[in-house]
DNA sequence: TACTTTGTTCAAAAAAGTTTGAACAAAGTG
DNA sequence: CACTTTGTTCAAACTTTTTTGAACAAAGTA
């Protein structure tokens, strides 16, 4: 019975009650990432969809655009979120969600973190030189100091990233 | 003359050119975490100022509405990233930054993610009742599975995030 | 009491971010 | 070649979030 209501769910291109929960569970786990809806709803549906899904698959049950479809996908992708499921003789790409933690949290440090991370080394080493030009004695040990403060924040996270995705991983 | 320029800068309301960089620096800063950039603008100027500063400073400096500097204050209160300075005899409030990795983490772990895992973990509590009364042994099996990761997951990030702090405090 | 200073609140305006859908490209098929 | 399927791109529409600013409250002052 169940099958076969799902299968027909499947065909109509809307999900059950519980394919929604999860969907909107993964909805507000993405959000706290700062990440689009969309983004959410497509990893959601995989997750707890057992047969890996294509592109036209999460536009009907989703009710989402191509559009929007094609480019979560292509974020997940880079994130290392989801992967494409070999299969032989079909044309279109079917995808399956990543579902190991510390996969997930590893893409989330390179592609979201990391950019950042870097910049701000990079943004600070300038301030640094700006701070030399300062004339005021007090002024210029001040701001050195603060400046040294931040470098300090930044190589803390830079050590601990790595550390943290390795104890998410057990 | 850098103190008075800088002293007449303040009357006026602008910020120096390094003052404007370290206060971008801050709004990309938490953008990163989903805060918006007022707030990293207050959080930036305080930062760099030797003197704690009161909102009509900050209205006036950054050239921002009291509205938002009355919030952006809130927020960065509630999150620990701010403190008010202790000032004898005036009545109004002025404010310092803390500058303690640990405890600003410690804030913004105990207010923007804590939240979201406790809910997440009574959402997933519900989901698993709900996947019971799924009638397909197959699906139920699978579905089981899926969410035991799931809740494995938000036990992991729960473990780990003190151990975070902790070693950002270093 | 009337006036000033300090700060909060919240509806409306503005800005920022997301989604849509039509146009397009690439590749397979008959 | 003409047609279909699969997927991408991106400007415009839409949605959400942030900021503004005017009204208000509280508290001090004269």
């Amino acid at each position: 019975m169940s099958r076969l209501a799902d299968s027909e769910l499947r065909d109509v291109g809307e999900l059950g009650a519980l394919e929604r929960q999860v969907v909107d569970f993964f909805v507000d786990g993405v959000r706290v990432l700062g990440l689009p809806r969309s983004i959410g709803e497509i990893y959601g549906l995989l997750f707890i969809s057992q047969e890996p899904l294509a592109l036209d698959d999460l536009v009907m049950r989703l009710g989402i655009s191509k559009g929007s479809a094609s480019q979560g996908l292509r974020t997940l992708k880079v994130l290392g979120a989801v992967r494409e499921a070999v299969r032989g003789e079909e044309r279109r790409t079917y995808f399956e969600p990543a579902v190991d933690l510390k996969r997930l949290v590893g893409g989330f440090i390179r592609e979201q973190i990391r950019p950042h991370l870097d910049s701000g080394k990079v943004k600070i080493g300038r301030l640094g030189e700006a701070v030399q030009v300062e004339v005021d004695a007090g002024r210029r040990e001040f701001l050195t100091e603060r400046l040294e403060r931040v470098e300090h924040w930044m190589r803390s996270s830079g050590r601990v990233l790595p550390l943290l995705q390795q104890l998410l991983g057990e």
